[in-house]
DNA sequence: TTTTTTCTCACTAATATTAGGGATTTTTTT
DNA sequence: AAAAAAATCCCTAATATTAGTGAGAAAAAA
């Protein structure tokens, strides 16, 4: 018998992929010595991640986002696609709206900012194993603030344009030229290109369509 | 001074709405008797409420959904059209879709499922109060899950785009440049150069955004 | 089986965009 | 009052796009 992978009891088998050692070692520890979670493996790169899947059928995998090689997102959303049925608890230091979003659409149950308290993991993992869902009070407000600015302008929340950038993209998405653009906000063609530079780097694109579907997409303008 | 009235120190201010005499009254007592939460006042009818907050300037209020005369929801809705910066945390036996939507919709900062243990009560009201929302674990799913599925559905409009060119339209429209268009679509880049140009002469167009926009709206990919 | 589209490709040249640097003046926040 | 953010502007250089012209196969329609 293999008992570092038998399942003492009815307890909740989970998978850890988080990069920083000194935090997966501590973690792994901690939620070790609870008797309601089995920690089943504790890695740091999530390429590894469908086959661990495959090997210790997880209840819930804790998924660090920023993670060298592959993000948690990306992990996120394999490991979803091929196993629908495992919670997946994502955590991280930043409140980036964009990546929180991200993590969402991708399927994660749960969103945790890192908290130095463990508890706040142990809670976060019992909450998503039993109830399907766990979010910390901040993300939350988040996921309510899309569904509170009513016309289900989601992402608005997340992306913080300046008035005169969503001028701009709303001139883009007319599909105007930087000629036609500037004269039509009255602004110097360099005026226009600086504009549009800010706009791609919130937006994380780097051509007009992109920005233009994202536009229309997420109901920015 | 009115000792009722008096704020003794930083503690989260809340009013109570809730018919169910018992629970409003065994709650009451429990709240008021932490040190982080002074129950200014606790109403079995929401009708009041306005009135109420105006007087008692809570930070939180705690609103039952099922009452006589007015529903928790519309009073949610009628505090916040009054009182916006006034955190909300709606709470409910139910946990029926179409109610957390509403509440949500109508501005509600958190809403949780009544609870034996009034700790989480407490826990709630803090969280709602310091991080500006509160989703008990159940919610949170039912939240997320609603997010997750926002999928339109759309009705065509014939346009005479041969087969190929929607292909390269479609790669217009997630944004791929020519040469990422090329490789995707197993073509040369002068081929896309040509197909381009066709379809720009079909949409009465002359730059991808405008492309871009027209496909989206017409719906032609 | 013609005829006509479609799909494919190439070359060129004029424009337009993207991206990298700054820099200054307002506004807003702290 | 100082710091931060927003809005404005400029220059350069590398790429990318647009547009014009032309043309050979494959597929579909007549």
């Amino acid at each position: 018998m293999d008992i570092f992978n038998f399942n003492w009891g009815g307890m909740i088998r989970i998978l850890i992929f988080e990069d920083n050692k000194n935090l997966r070692e501590s973690l792994s520890l901690y939620l070790a010595g609870t008797n309601e979670i089995w920690v089943a493996g504790a890695y740091n790169d999530p390429r590894a991640a469908i086959s661990e899947i495959k090997k210790h059928k997880p209840d819930v995998v804790l998924m660090d986002i920023q993670m060298p090689h592959m993000n948690g997102i990306e992990a996120t959303l394999s490991i979803k696609k091929m196993f629908p049925e495992v919670k997946i608890l994502v955590q991280t230091v930043y409140e980036d709206d964009e990546r929180i979003f991200q993590a969402i659409c991708a399927g994660a149950n749960g969103y945790i900012i890192k908290s130095p308290d463990p508890e706040t993991y142990v809670q976060a993992i019992k909450d998503v194993y039993t109830s399907g869902s766990a979010l910390s009070p901040l993300i939350a407000s988040k996921v309510l603030a899309m569904f509170q600015n009513q016309n289900s302008n989601a992402h608005q929340v997340f992306v913080a344009l300046t008035l005169r950038e969503k001028d701009v993209l709303a001139c883009m998405v007319k599909g105007m030229s930087y000629k036609m653009i500037s004269d039509a906000c009255d602004i110097s063609y360099n005026t226009v290109n600086s504009h549009v530079k800010k706009i791609y780097e919130k937006l994380h694109v780097n051509s007009a369509s992109e920005a233009v579907v994202k536009a229309m997409a997420w109901k920015l303008i």
